[in-house]
DNA sequence: TATTGTTATACTCTATAACTATA
DNA sequence: TATAGTTATAGAGTATAACAATA
């Protein structure tokens, strides 16, 4: 007797959808002078990446309690080799406003992940520094996080990842 | 006389900022076991890459009254081919709650941009159509829009966008 | 006068839960 | 009992503008 064929899950129903989607765009597409089907369909491939991988990291991090804003902030304290960071270098380095930050470093220190300090040499100023609560759990978190991404180029060759590299730092260089 | 050197601008700027933060996350990440740099800095690459194409889309976008989420909703009423579509297909269709596609639904009729009718055959939905207004703004906005990605791709090789798009849908299957 | 940080406010995008009306 | 849509509520993440304190 024939095995029963392995039902069409999950997957395919999101090809469906993509499909759905995407063959009237570029049916559609015809019209316009500029339409570049394989510039757009990488493009929507590209963005549709970027929800799948986000939903997957925010999910993991929530576990450990971080958001990805708030794991940025963590990883940028912990990284900065005992340096301390005025709010205003991390909102350089993170290229979001002051008062974002303000809030950001508000939620880690609520939650005992990081410490304001008074600077001594700028009174305007505040020093943020991460706690060794902060550190205990980024350094929990970090192997897991690690551990994902390497998973996730587990098929890839050497060098595909290093064209994916090349070619999306292409693709940024062509955005103005 | 020698010329002036044409004084570093804010591409620069930002590679620095970039090399700041990456030359310690790549420092730091010998710790771990699973670790690897050239998964790594391709997906911080790729992270970066989306946050510059959505402030780029944002902005343009935002000249014509549209946000990415609306726009993405007037697309698909505007690809349906005439058939009027069920807030829940829309939902379906995009990935998000039906208490979102009331929202996004409510902004597009605010506008004047789609109008909702009585379904005949089903007393409990709405069908939403777009309306002429709606298309025609969709209409004026669609050649900056596609005529932004192919600047975006300009200088990549067909083959070059072929293997960016396979590379990311490799990626994509990867995120599990 | 310029800079650092805070507060107030607002916008976009998303979700869940409880609800109504209908199937 | 299941489904379509709405409402209320929440929360993440972002921004600008006005402000106080300090440089």
């Amino acid at each position: 007797m024939k095995k029963r064929p392995i039902p069409p899950a999950l997957p395919v129903a999101e090809d469906l959808r993509a499909s759905y989607y995407w063959t009237r765009i570029r049916e559609f597409g015809k019209k316009y002078k500029a339409f570049d089907w394989p510039a757009v369909r990488t493009l929507l491939t590209f963005v549709y990446t970027y929800d799948v991988l986000m939903v997957h990291f925010t999910k993991l991090m929530a576990g450990y309690g971080l958001s990805p804003a708030v794991f940025n902030v963590l990883m940028i304290l912990s990284r900065s080799s005992g340096k301390k960071l005025k709010q205003h270098d991390i909102s350089k380095l993170l290229l979001v406003s002051r008062a974002n930050v303000t809030g950001l470093v508000n939620a880690l220190v609520r939650k005992g992940l990081a410490k304001r300090e008074a600077d001594r040499s700028d009174g305007r100023a505040w020093l943020v520094k991460i706690t060794p609560k902060g550190k205990a759990l980024l350094e929990s978190y970090l192997p897991h996080h690690y551990t994902t991404i390497h998973r996730i180029f587990s098929e890839f060759k050497p060098d595909e990842k290093k064209e994916l590299f090349r070619l999306l730092c292409k693709f940024k260089s062509g955005i103005r």
